[in-house]
Order: C-alpha cells, then sequence, then structure tokens
DNA sequence: CCCCTCATCTTGACAGTGAGCAGATGATTC
DNA sequence: GAATCATCTGCTCACTGTCAAGATGAGGGG
C-alpha cells in the first residue's frame, strides 16, 4: 500500500479524473496536438499508462474532455464581460478582443477546440457548448435587453455569424502566420477593430433599411 | 545531379517522389490529418517503409510537399476566376464561392494547410504562397486595372483581409460543425453571401481618393 | 570492356504510441 | 468479517516514425 502523499486527496489515486485533466493540458500545451501522448499525461500523474481508460475510455475521449472544458471556459469568459455603456460597435470590439485574447493564452487548447470532428469525437455537450458560444455573443452584441434568437436560422443571428466568422477567421489565420506575419504579436494589433469596422452590425434586414 | 526527369517511368523505381504525394493525398483523405500513416502511403505505392526519407525527410516534409501543392492548387483556382463584367460584390461573391468550395472538395487537404506550423514546417515557398492567395484575393476585390498594395501593411488591403477572415472562419466553422449545422451542405448555404452583404468592401479610408 | 561512383531503395532494428485483457488492490456495503 | 465493485496495474499486440547499414542498378570514365 503505497501511502504516498495523502494530503486531502482521498488516494485509491485520489480523484484521477480531474489529475488526468490537469496533466494532459500541460502536456498538450508542450507538445501540441500533434505531439499529444496520453500515455505522458499518465506519467506525469504517476499513474500506470491504461489509467485513463476508465475514465476517458479512450485517447479521444480524453482530449474530448479538454475540449469540452475549454468552450465552458471560453463562455465564461466570454458571458462575463463587462459590456455596459457601450454601443453595439464597442462590445463587438471588446469580445473581439476577448476571443483573440483567450486563443492567445491557450493556443493548443484553441487549436484542438477546432479539431474534435477530425478525432471522431461528437458528445452533446460539445455541440451545446458551442451553442452556448454563439448565443453569448450574440447576447453581446444585441444587447441583453433585446429578445434572444428564437432558432439558429433566425435571420437575426446574421450579424452574429458574421461577427463570429470574421473574428475566428482572423485569429486562426493570424495564429497560422498567413496574415500579418510582419508584426511579432498579430493577435494584438489593431487589424481586428479595423476590419470589424467595416461590418454592419445594425441588425437584420427587419423591413427597414439598414 | 541532372535534375533532368526522364521520359515518364524512370526505373529504379519510377519517380517516386510523385507517386508518393499522389498516395499520401489519397491516404490522406481516407484517413484524415490525424490517421494519416507514412508507411501506409509508402506501402500502397510498393515500395519500402523508409523510402520516402530520401525524397522528403520525415514525415512532416511529405506533409509540408502536400499542402505546398495544395496552396498551389487553390492560388490556381483562385487566379483562373471570370470575373469580368461583375462588380465589386459579384467578385467578392465569386471568390469567396470558390474558396468554400476547393475547401469542401478537399476537406483533409484544407485541414492540413493551416495546421503547418503546428507540424514545425515553415518552408519559404509556403509562405510565398500564402502571400499569392491574398494578393490573388485583393486583386479580385479591387480589380485587374487597381494598383496592388505596396507591401503588407498597405491600408488598402483592410477589405481583403477582411474578406478573407470573414470567408476562412465561415468555412472552418461550418466544416466543424459550429455554424448552419442544420443544414446537410453548409458550405452550399446562402449564409455566407448574406454575411458578406454585411462588409463594406468599397475600399480603406477615404484619406486619399482614387 | 571493367570498375567505380552515386543516388536510390530495402532490410532490420529501436523507442514510442493507443488499445485490449487478466488480475491485484482497496473502498464500500451487507 | 465477507462479498461486491470501481479503480488501477502489468502485460501483450499491432502500429507508427526514424535511423543505420547494406543491396541494387544506372551512368560515366579508365
Amino acid at each position: 500500500m503505497g501511502k504516498e502523499p495523502l494530503t486531502g486527496d482521498q488516494y485509491h489515486h485520489g480523484n484521477l479524473r480531474a489529475a488526468l485533466l490537469d496533466s494532459a493540458l500541460v502536456v498538450l500545451t508542450e507538445k501540441g496536438v500533434a505531439g499529444f501522448s496520453m500515455r505522458e499525461a499518465a506519467r506525469r500523474v504517476g499513474v500506470s499508462q491504461s489509467a485513463p481508460k476508465h475514465h476517458f475510455g479512450d485517447a479521444r475521449g480524453l482530449l474530448g474532455a479538454l475540449a469540452t472544458r475549454a468552450y465552458r471556459q471560453l463562455c465564461d469568459r466570454l458571458e462575463s464581460l463587462e459590456l455596459a455603456g457601450l454601443d453595439a460597435r464597442g462590445r463587438v470590439t471588446r469580445i473581439a478582443a476577448e476571443y483573440v485574447a483567450f486563443a492567445g493564452e491557450n493556443r493548443a487548447l484553441f487549436d484542438l477546440m477546432w479539431r474534435m470532428t477530425q478525432f471522431d469525437f461528437t458528445a452533446p455537450e460539445l455541440a451545446e457548448q458551442k451553442h452556448r458560444a454563439l448565443r453569448a455573443l450574440d447576447r453581446s452584441l444585441r444587447g441583453e435587453d433585446a429578445e434572444p434568437a428564437a432558432s439558429d436560422t433566425d435571420p437575426a443571428l446574421l450579424p452574429s455569424y458574421a461577427v463570429w466568422s470574421l473574428v475566428h477567421g482572423y485569429t486562426t489565420l493570424a495564429l497560422e502566420g498567413a496574415i500579418d506575419s510582419s508584426n511579432p504579436d498579430p493577435l494584438n494589433s489593431d487589424l481586428l477593430p479595423a476590419m470589424l469596422a467595416l461590418l454592419d452590425v445594425s441588425g437584420p434586414p427587419r423591413t427597414s433599411l439598414p
């Protein structure tokens, strides 16, 4: 009975699930998505190579749980933004900056988030978090008091889709060095606000012109 | 040393380099980036596992060559578009459709293209092709006769950056199922033209007039 | 002609990975 | 106490990328 530090954590070997998630995040950050190894994540918490199986099934399960947690963190940040006193354009700029900041602070995680279908990972909670991200963005754009969209195909969502697409596209292109590559920190450039200024975020064509 | 290739298949085992590229493309398309295997690509052309080493160095070299070829194909398609008689908005819509079509027809390849930094692959030709894509897009947007941008930071490029970001962002988000997921073929939806209609593509801040 | 050189390709290893299976281990409950 | 059950270990297997050393064959002087 190897009684390692029994501090607080009840060890059978503790709450392995959380420990493995943290360890996996470190490995992912260090090695990137391509260099990630489930064995190494297990090794770092001092546990056998097949310990993760009971908690996550397989490697995709682990990465999926990690991505789901990342989505939740991103949504939390977007939802907790302080936007009072800002007009629509100011809100959009603010939320775009937060989106880009998250991507910059969690590059490997951000990479992983948009690669889950490639890993054949389709958890309902993941799709739910994606919807949550859109809703958070839409609520910030149209204001707290605006009535939420009826469905995902509500034309009122169009500006939010456009903002998301533009911000997400710029983020991935900049991280890949395709845009603003001369800038040492393209994620902090003023290119994004300038691009957003070209976008009409006033609202959908609801029987009145822009 | 003779860079002169012989006609057709020169035997030792033919022109392996091209054959391996084709084979790798098939494997990539079938298994995706995550499931790609260099050994399998070699196996399919009936050659040993370490045959690719002489031509590509390692697996990243093979994928890099594949990505470079893909960039060139995309640029070729964008540059050969017939845009005569279209106004700026029509040209943008047309080029966006072509961009999305390429992504839909070559999903695994398109995935790979924006993942090369992750594989530590930095070939000068790859960066050059990215610039070429931007220039093709910009030329299509502002017309053949407009004077090209002086540098990558020329403010006149702003609309092109915005269009690229929006189109690229929508493409990746749609492929990932984050946008328009109820649509069975989100890449052919009319969402993208509607979003582009929200974008002001008229030109840079009019501090100077044409 | 022979022989030499050199690019190309094969063989055979090595370390590392994800996955599956039989069993130890220990907490919980009866 | 004993039985149950989730949890974790050790082992095996097939597979991967990479490397070093050896075959193979084409082309070019002597």
